[in-house]
DNA sequence: TTGTAGGCGTTATCAG
DNA sequence: CTGATAACGCCTACAA
């Protein structure tokens, strides 16, 4: 049996109002008893029960995040970036992934119930607004990378479009006229993003979008492969490709190499998200980097900022991103705007 | 303010006492009383505090997990097979991760304190025993990937040896005699135990091991790479490389298509880890998988029973590994006794 | 089948 | 500065 604020009180020889006050650094207490009952509590291995505490203050000391079922590394470094803020102010990480549609969603939602003082809700499938009637009332939450621009929520935003935007204007710079798109679902609110972000950039540079150059994948390798190969059998054929995300752009890259076709000097190729292997695949890729971490870190402190001030504002931010040119796409690296990575 | 059950109660015109039976299903409720305590609950959005609950029962329907700081895609996957049993059975997953040393560690152990019902702890650079003073007393435990056979606790660990050796094998058999093996970091358990199947192969064929064909990395792309240059230099040049996992290996390969050397027909390379990149790679990489959701699947599945049955034996578990044969090694996918992944 | 009442371990409010 | 004591919301004998 754990020991409770009473066997220390009784120990120590005082009241557990006094155990209380120096367990939470409440109240005068003389210098002498906090020693006596500091040490008697060491003794006896004396932890608070949290369960207790939170049944008494209505806090839990504990943020809950809810994700969807993520490919890659996605998920580990946006906890990374999470559990990091987290822990650094003591407190802890209620977690519940692999989500796949808006029922467990919900569910999940609800099960955080009561657990938490505050939620990150990551869900690029979801409209934030079918999110509202099953959020808890009351409770303070961070709307990572979901559709719409959180509305009456706290969001927090990677800039898909700017980052699509910079890659498709750099092709385009380049002579680049014919440019295939291999998109993600598009359900999913970062793939429609970024390709807006394309978009974007075609219509600025007064060149318009091609539908047969837009195939759809599904931020697989295999699907980039798949879709690299579709695009390869158009004629005339396409003199670059930009994939929604780098697994999508290395799938290609497989493809190219099978079929043949020399990156870049025959097509140039580039691709999003900046992942560790993506300056080691051949050539290096060309791709954007955007620090998932930080993106964690950021919704983190935002959302404890809200605990602390239920009544601020709800602010909705966009994390930026940065163009990183490698050799897949032709340019000279360091060249030109672009960023470039260090060997 | 949230609705408790005493709300519920009254509005049913019913005791607490009842409406208690009738969220856990314990005791005889007459199926009118049931029906109508059911409705009122609904329409009150009635949840039960987890708080009170767990303080009652001093049972908190949570597994905690401490991981160390993971590398690419090792943590979402084994949270992933974690995180879907716990759901299954409606259970919560508290996760502190991103620990770096012991004193981390037992920090993090000691937070979960009291706020779970059972812990799961990775920690391949930490001897299990280590650990023992400071885990929670009476707490049931997984060992996931600890050094050590677990000792007096659960412990799961996935074949490392066996498949080092398959690996290692494999190349012999192919004729390879000047092997160049990249280790992970010698504190690590797997990088341990993965050498250690390597130099078993080696003595099994009647070779012995060649120290200056050993190069430690860390299990990042880079320090793949430039183990791999450190091997180039040797004279005469191994004929093959292992690297002790994908992340490397794929350094490795970007490092000999730089120096101009040909995979196979120059270097044969192997991994470990079969991580998703790994197919798409040029050529693709040969490899060892073990499927790393299962790693996490069974550590829940074995400590939910040894928090059902706490008198349980301990026990520990192998999970097994498979080779996987592909172009980088230099022998036709699918001959002989190996595995080959569909396309 | 249902109700009563004590207890789980803390915090917080009031008196002293 | 310190001590009683009433919540907090729920579970669970024990009674009825």
């Amino acid at each position: 049996m754990a020991s409770t604020i009473r066997d220390v009180a009784r120990e120590a020889g005082v009241s557990i109002a006094t155990v209380s006050r120096v367990f939470n650094n409440s109240g005068l207490v003389h210098e002498d008893t906090r020693r006596r009952i500091d040490e008697v509590a060491k003794r006896l291995r004396y932890i608070p029960n949290g369960a207790a505490r939170t049944l008494s203050t209505r806090r839990t000391q504990t943020i809950g995040v809810v994700l969807p079922d993520l490919y890659g590394e996605f998920f580990s470094e946006v906890i990374r970036g999470i559990d990091q803020e987290v822990q650094r102010s003591g407190w802890h990480l209620l977690v519940s992934s692999s989500h796949n549609d808006r029922v467990e969603i919900e569910a999940a939602l609800r099960a955080m119930r009561g657990r938490v003082d505050g939620l990150i809700v990551m869900s690029p499938d979801l409209d934030a607004h079918e999110l509202a009637q099953n959020l808890p009332e009351m409770l303070p939450v961070v709307l990572l990378n979901c559709a719409g621009d959180g509305g009456v929520y706290n969001s927090l935003n990677m800039d898909n479009r700017g980052g699509a935007y910079a890659v498709t204007e750099h092709l385009l710079r380049h002579g680049h006229r014919r440019i295939g798109l291999i998109t993600g679902p598009m359900r999913n609110h970062d793939a429609r993003e970024r390709l807006r972000g394309a978009h974007e950039a075609f219509a600025a540079a007064g060149a318009t979008a091609a539908p047969e150059l837009e195939v759809a994948g599904d931020f697989s390798e295999r699907s980039g492969h798949r879709a690299a190969l579709e695009l390869l059998a158009l004629e005339p054929r396409p003199t670059a490709l930009f994939a929604a995300n780098d697994s999508m752009a290395i799938g290609a890259l497989s493809a190219l190499r099978e079929a043949g076709v020399r990156v870049p000097e025959e097509m140039a190729v580039a691709g999003f998200d900046d992942i560790p292997i993506a300056r080691y695949v051949s050539p290096p890729l060309t791709t954007v980097r955007v620090s998932i971490p930080e993106l964690g870190g950021q919704a983190a402190r935002r959302l404890f900022e809200a605990i602390r001030d239920t009544k601020s504002e709800q602010r909705h931010e966009l994390l930026p991103t940065e163009l990183v040119v490698r050799r897949s796409c032709g340019a000279r690296p360091g060249s030109g705007e672009a960023w470039c990575a260090p060997p």
